[in-house]
DNA sequence: TAGTATATGCAATTTAATTGCATATACTAT
DNA sequence: ATAGTATATGCAATTAAATTGCATATACTA
């Protein structure tokens, strides 16, 4: 995935920070969703522990980062599909997290429709499947 | 749902302590999946809150109960279906995740079958719809 | 380039989760 | 029924995670 942080920034009104841009740049390395605890890691020595949060949030509101939550309630980041607006997110895809490593993959294959009871309306639907990812299969 | 606690724990071998009753009791009261910080509002008086933290873990061990994670990253439960095992979790059904109440709803939907790319072998694979959910819906 | 609004980093606080240990409780075998 | 044993509980202390307030630094505007 190409990523410019710097356009990606201007688009959502955000001021054009070096930390801003650090965060983006960090993220966009994988493929694979980011957990927040790595990325304190990562950033530790760079970046405010609380500023870092801050980002984050900015980030997931705007729609430039989706919050997948694992199963140990810890989130996890990606970068979304251009798609994505501060009003509606399109994280409409698979995720798998691996019950190993806990990596989580954004996978591309579409959430199925969903026939909802009466009276509950759903805005999105997340999927994730649980199991081995193909890195720790091959161990 | 007619929950017998007693019996519960006889079939998972674990001692018939009154606090372990008094945890399914409370999940049991109610469809809607309850949250940590609600159970602890509601039992902090009766049992520590380390000893829940502990009750919960090991009937979600067990199989017992299901856990489901919200958006917030809190913790939920609800009580399985019977035919779930310490093995294997079948909690295959949709979950509906209201963002207004944040209450959490078991489904009576059962999740989609979903492909998966070569590599990946999911075990199990939760849906959670986010919308508005019956009762906010009429207010 | 000066002025203004906002982002950052630090300190302090609040909240959540974990660990160790002494006591209490449930179950087993007699 | 009861003594013995294993395990659950509650409390205290610790560790970790998240939030808030505020002074300073930085980016954008005119």
């Amino acid at each position: 995935m190409k990523i410019d942080p710097v356009s990606i920034l201007k688009e959502h009104d955000l001021k054009h920070t070096k930390q801003r841009v650090r965060v983006l740049e960090e993220i966009a390395l994988d493929t694979v969703a980011i957990s927040q605890p790595d990325l304190e890691k990562k950033l530790g020595k760079e970046i405010d522990r609380v500023t870092l949060y801050r980002i984050l949030n900015t980030y997931q509101e705007k729609g430039i980062l989706h919050r997948i939550m694992d199963m140990n309630g810890t989130a996890n980041y990606a970068i979304c599909s251009s798609s994505c607006s501060e009003d509606h997110h399109h994280d409409e895809h698979v995720h798998f997290n691996c019950t190993k490593c806990f990596k989580i993959y954004c996978l591309e294959v579409e959430v199925p429709r969903i026939k909802m009871p009466k009276g509950f309306l759903a805005k999105t639907v997340s999927s994730t499947a649980y199991g081995i990812c193909e890195k720790c299969n091959n161990i």
